[in-house]
RNA sequence: GCGCCUGUAGCUCAGUGGAUAGAGCAGCGGAUUUCUAAUCCGCUGGUCGCAGGUUCGAUUCCUGCCAGGCGCGCCA
C-alpha cells in the first residue's frame, strides 16, 4: 500500500531504505493502521530501536504529509511511536476516499502493477491422458493453473496458457484394446455418456479383466495372487493373453497401421468431446494444445542431435544415456534399446516446441510433486543440450490430493477416483438446493442450474486454492461441501448482498442508474476460447510442427456475458438491466458519494482490508500460488459481514451517509468480483 | 540408503526474523420478527514435532533427530 522513498530518513539514508521500512500491521488497531519496525534501522545504523523510531517521526511526518497531498496516499490522522515502531494512523475519512477512487478509476484495474512486466509466460497445466475421464487430481491440477494465469495475467505478464495430451502409449492401449473386445461398435451417444467416461470405462474394464486373468494364472503357478509383489505380478501379467494384445496395439499404432489409427483418432476425439464440457464448464481455456504423439519425434530429433554432439552416449545394446552425475542426478535413460522414447524424451521434445512457438521469458509447469525428480532431470538436460531459455523453466509443483478413510491415493486404473463431473454435479445440485431455499435466486436473471454449478464450484475453489500448493489435502467431502466460514460461497453471498443492497436503491429511485461508476473486469484469455481439439484431432502422422492444433476455433462462453446487456426498454427488462449494472458497479459518482463520512470503525476497518488487495495480489504472482488472493477475500468477506451488521447503508442516519456506506460497498462488490475471477470463481448477483 | 515436501488449537489450515501466534469448523452461550441468518457477537481451546545453534530477539534462519507423504524405472 505504501512504498516509501526513504526521502524521510534525511542523511540517515543509504539506499536499502524500501527494504529497510517494511510496513506491518499493529497488533491492535488502537495502536495505528500501519506500523514501522524499527529493528532492521537499528541494526544498520548501530543505534538503539527505540532512538531510532524518535528520530524517524519527525522525518517521515513530512514526507507522508507531501504523499498525502500529492495523493499517493491517504491524510494522517496521527502519527506517534510506541517503543520501538513508528505506527501511523490515517484519517478514516481520506481512507476511504483515496481506496474508493483508486478502485472507481478502473484502468489500470486496481492492484495491477502500473507498467506491465513485459514477461511473456507460459503456464502449462492440465495435462491429462486420453484413457479416462478428469478426476479429483486433474481438478487440483487445472485450478491451480487456471488461477495462476489469471493471477500472472492480473499482475502485468503475457500469459500463455498451453495444454498437453498424453495421447499415445500403453494405457490408451489398453483402452483400445478393451473397447474392440467389448465395445460392440458403440458410441457415447448411443451409450448416452460423455465420450471420456465413455472410454474411461474401457480402461477399467481392461484393467479388472487383467486382473481376474492375472490371478488366474498366478493361482495355476502355485502363488496367493493377493501375496504377489508387484514385479512379479507384471511379469505373470505379460503371461496373460491381454497385455501382449495391448502391447501389439501400440505398435501397430506406431507403425501407422490405418485401422487402428482410425480407432485411436475416433476414441480420442469423444474424449476431447468430454474434456471440452468439463474444460468449459471450470473456465480453463488454452491458447495451444500439444499432443505427445505430435512432440516425441522432435525428442528423439534432440536426443540424436545431443548424441551427435557427444552430450549423450550410445551403450552396447544400443540405449541412450545422458550422464547427470556431475549434477549428483545419476544416470537417465534417454532412449530405450529398442530405439523408442520414453517419457523424459517426449517432455524435451515439446519444451523445444513450446519455445520455438512463442520465445517466453519463462515456462512453468504445474505438475505434482512426484514428478519433482522428473523436472529437475528434464531442465538439467535442457540446460545440458545448450538452450538458454531453460533457465526460464519452473517446475509449479503441488501435493496429491487423497481421500479420506483409508481409501488411499487416487487411482483411476482401479475405478477408485472421485470423477470430476460427478463432484461439479453432486455441489451444484446442493448449492442449488440452497439457493431455492433461500427465495432470492429468482431475483437475478439466470436459471438456478447455472448459479448452483457457479456457488458449487465456488465453494470447491475457494476449498482447494486457500491451502498451499506443497500440502497434500486429504479430501474431505463434508468439508468441501460446506458453504458457511471460510468458503467461497460465504465470500460469493457477500458480493449478492450488496448487489441486492444496490438494486433495493435504485429500486426506491434512492439513486439512479446514472450515478453508478461501472468498470469492466479485464478478462486476459478473452480471444483465446477453449482451443479444443475436437473439431480435428491430430494424427500420429502429423509431425512435430504443431499444425493439427486449432486455435481459438471454439468459442467460450462468456463468464460474463450478462454484463453486455444493454438498456432496453420494458418493465421487465429494466429489473434486469439493473442487474446487469449493478454488476459492473464499482462505485458512486463523485459528487454523489461522500465517502469522507465513513469513520466507523468497522468502515474503517473495511477500508484498510479493500487496501491490501495490491499486496495480496503481488505476493500470489510472486509465490506462483493463488492463496495470498484467497486468504485476502476470506478476510475481506468477513470485514464486509461485520460492517454490514454494524453500518446499514440504505437505512443509515442521513442521505449522505447512505451514498457513503454504498458507494464503499460497491468499491467492495467490484474487489470481490475481481479476486474471484483470478481464482477462476464466478460472482453470482443474488443467490 | 539418498533427495524433496509436510509437521502450528480436537479437526482443516493461515501466518511472520520482531509488539499478547491467527482464522474457519466442531463444542457451549447469545443477536434488532434481517439493507439476504450461506451472517454477526462472546466463551472454551497452543510446550508453533523434539533437541541444539545463530541473533538484542526464532514458530520463522542453520544443524541433528522424530513422524507422515512423495520420489530415486528401458512406467507415464
Amino acid at each position: 500500500m505504501v512504498a516509501w522513498s526513504g526521502r524521510a530518513l534525511g542523511d540517515w539514508a543509504t539506499g536499502d531504505e524500501e527494504e529497510i521500512l517494511s510496513p506491518t500491521r499493529p497488533p491492535r488497531p488502537e495502536l495505528g493502521d500501519l506500523a514501522i519496525p524499527c529493528f532492521p534501522l537499528a541494526k544498520a545504523f548501530h543505534r538503539k530501536p527505540v532512538e531510532i523510531a524518535a528520530a524517524l517521526l519527525p522525518a517521515l511526518e513530512g514526507e507522508l504529509r507531501e504523499a498525502a497531498t500529492a495523493g499517493r496516499l491517504p491524510a494522517l490522522a496521527r502519527l506517534a511511536t510506541a517503543g520501538p515502531y513508528v505506527n501511523l494512523t490515517f484519517d478514516a475519512g481520506s481512507l476511504a476516499e483515496w481506496i474508493c477512487a483508486r478502485i472507481t478509476a478502473g484502468a489500470p484495474p486496481y492492484g495491477a502493477p502500473l507498467p506491465a512486466t513485459g514477461r511473456r509466460t507460459m503456464v502449462e497445466y492440465s495435462a491429462p491422458n486420453t484413457n479416462k475421464p478428469l478426476h479429483l487430481g486433474h481438478v487440483r491440477n487445472n485450478l491451480l493453473g487456471l488461477s495462476l494465469c489469471q493471477i500472472l495475467a492480473a499482475a502485468g505478464d503475457e500469459v500463455i496458457p498451453v495444454n498437453l495430451i498424453n495421447d499415445r502409449g500403453i494405457h490408451i492401449a489398453k483402452s483400445m484394446v478393451a473397447y474392440e473386445r467389448w465395445g460392440a461398435g458403440t458410441t457415447p451417444e448411443q451409450a448416452g455418456e460423455k465420450g471420456d467416461h465413455f472410454v474411461g470405462r474401457f480402461y477399467v474394464r481392461f484393467g479388472t479383466e487383467l486382473k481376474a486373468a492375472t490371478d488366474a494364472l498366478a493361482r495355476e503357478q502355485g502363488h496367493d495372487p493377493e501375496g504377489l509383489d508387484e514385479e512379479r505380478r507384471r511379469e505373470i501379467e505379460e503371461q496373460t493373453e491381454l497385455m501382449p494384445a495391448a502391447r501389439q496395439c501400440l505398435r501397430r499404432w506406431e507403425e501407422g497401421d490405418a485401422a487402428t489409427l482410425q480407432l485411436w483418432e475416433r476414441m480420442n476425439g469423444w474424449v476431447y468431446a468430454g474434456f471440452d464440457q468439463t474444460y468449459a464448464r471450470l473456465g480453463c481455456t488454452f491458447r495451444k494444445w500439444y499432443f505427445e504423439s505430435g512432440t516425441f519425434r522432435r525428442g528423439k530429433e534432440l536426443v540424436e542431435e545431443g548424441l551427435a554432439r557427444g552430450i549423450f552416449v550410445r551403450r552396447d545394446d544400443g540405449s541412450v544415456w545422458a550422464d547427470l552425475e556431475a549434477e549428483d542426478l545419476g544416470q537417465k535413460i534417454l532412449l530405450r534399446s529398442d530405439g523408442t522414447s520414453v517419457y523424459i524424451t517426449q517432455d524435451l521434445g515439446t519444451a523445444v516446441l513450446k519455445y520455438d512457438d512463442f520465445q517466453m521469458n519463462r515456462s512453468l509447469y504445474v505438475v505434482g510433486s512426484e514428478q519433482i525428480h522428473h523436472f529437475r532431470l528434464l531442465f538439467t538436460l535442457l540446460r545440458k543440450l545448450g538452450f538458454p531459455w531453460a533457465a526460464g523453466c519452473h517446475h509449479v509443483s503441488y501435493g496429491l490430493v487423497t481421500l479420506p478413510r483409508g481409501m488411499g491415493k487416487l487411482k483411476s486404473r482401479e475405478g477408485r477416483a472421485v470423477d470430476a463431473d460427478d463432484m461439479l454435479d453432486e455441489l451444484a445440485g446442493m448449492a442449488q438446493e440452497k439457493a431455492r431455499e433461500g427465495g432470492y435466486a429468482t431475483e437475478a436473471e439466470g436459471d438456478l442450474g447455472a448459479l448452483g454449478d457457479a456457488i458449487g464450484q465456488g465453494a470447491l475453489k475457494m476449498y482447494l486454492l486457500q491451502v498451499g500448493a506443497e500440502k497434500n489435502i486429504q479430501f474431505d467431502p463434508d468439508r468441501t461441501l460446506d458453504f458457511e466460514g471460510d468458503t467461497g460461497p460465504a465470500v460469493q453471498y457477500s458480493h449478492a448482498r450488496i448487489c441486492s443492497i444496490v438494486r433495493k436503491a435504485l429500486a426506491t429511485d434512492r439513486i439512479e442508474p446514472g450515478d453508478l461508476v461501472t468498470i469492466d473486469l479485464p478478462d486476459p484469455f478473452a480471444h483465446l476460447g477453449t482451443g479444443s481439439p475436437v473439431s480435428r484431432p491430430p494424427t500420429a502422422a502429423s509431425d512435430a510442427s504443431g499444425e493439427a492444433v486449432p486455435e481459438g476455433s471454439a468459442s467460450a462462453p462468456a463468464a460474463d456475458d450478462r454484463a453486455e446487456a444493454t438498456d432496453g426498454g420494458g418493465a421487465g427488462g429494466r429489473m434486469k438491466d439493473a442487474a446487469a449494472l449493478v454488476h459492473r458497479a464499482a462505485g458512486l459518482r463523485g459528487d454523489r458519494a461522500a465517502a469522507n463520512l465513513l469513520d466507523d470503525p468497522h468502515e474503517k476497518g473495511l477500508c484498510l482490508e479493500l487496501a491490501r488487495f495490491p499486496a495480496a495480489l503481488g505476493q500470489a504472482a510472486a509465490q506462483l500460488s493463488a492463496a495470498p488472493v484467497a486468504g485476502f477475500l476470506l478476510d475481506l468477506t468477513k470485514a464486509y459481514a461485520r460492517f454490514y451488521h454494524n453500518c446499514p447503508v440504505l437505512r443509515a442516519q442521513d442521505d449522505a451517509r447512505m451514498r457513503a456506506r454504498l458507494h464503499l460497498s460497491l468499491a467492495v462488490a467490484a474487489v470481490l468480483r475481481r479476486g474471484l475471477a483470478l481464482l477462476g470463481i464466478q460472482a453470482p448477483d443474488a443467490m
